[in-house]
DNA sequence: CAAGAGATCATCT
DNA sequence: GATGATCTCTTGA
């Protein structure tokens, strides 16, 4: 059952708890993948200094301003995407970061795509996520109830998590420090310990 | 194994 | 003109 905009409306950090054990789905046309969202992060409005909207709206963040269920993609380094969901109300900046999935479906296509054979480094960072699963700007702004990209609740329970930081956010002072990070702790597939 | 450097570009000052 | 929600490779022990 593909999750309806209401679940994204929700409190950011909730969405990003309620996520773990959820199933990240990709359409395309070389063929479709899926993954068990094993790691998030919870960036959550303008006063978080970690998220990117602290900075305020402007053109790369209006994504996050718009209405929950959207994709927030961004380019990073030069080299990387990433991969956010919107979340909460129209006009309230805030957003999800998926950081790590267990690849389930086309396996073979995000060998390719990554050019490694080792299941492990195949989705286990938001770099590498969104490299197996053909994540790219393109992809901002698109809709969760959509076609091409979604999330879908394949009815398994709720998997027990942890909470710790985030990553690489050195930067937002007291913010930095906030347990905003949750990880399926029995997970191989987290990008990191 | 841990630590460090380098790659490379959209976005904001 | 600086810098970043990263990754990979190289180095050295």
């Amino acid at each position: 059952m593909k999750l309806p905009r209401t679940f994204y409306e929700q409190s950011t950090v909730d969405v990003a708890k309620q996520l773990l054990g959820k199933y990240l789905v990709r359409k395309h046309p070389d063929g479709d993948s899926s993954g068990r969202i094993v790691e998030t992060e919870a960036y959550i409005g303008p006063q978080d200094l970690a998220c990117h909207a602290a900075k305020g709206r402007t053109k790369r963040t209006e994504v996050m301003f718009g209405a929950a269920g959207h994709a927030y993609v961004y380019f990073i380094y030069g080299f990387y995407n990433m991969l956010n969901l919107v979340t909460e109300a129209k006009d309230y900046p805030a957003a999800v970061l998926i950081r790590a999935v267990e690849p389930m479906d086309g396996i073979e296509l995000m060998k390719e795509r990554r050019k490694s054979n080792v299941l492990r480094n195949l989705a286990s960072g938001p770099g590498k996520l969104c490299q197996a699963f053909a994540v790219d700007r393109t992809l901002n702004g698109a809709d969760l109830s959509g076609k091409v990209l979604y999330v879908e609740d394949r009815g398994e329970p709720a998997p027990k998590f942890q909470a710790t930081v985030r990553i690489g956010v050195d930067y937002a002072g007291k913010w930095k420090d906030k347990p905003f990070r949750f990880i399926v702790r029995s997970s191989e597939f987290v990008s990191k310990r």
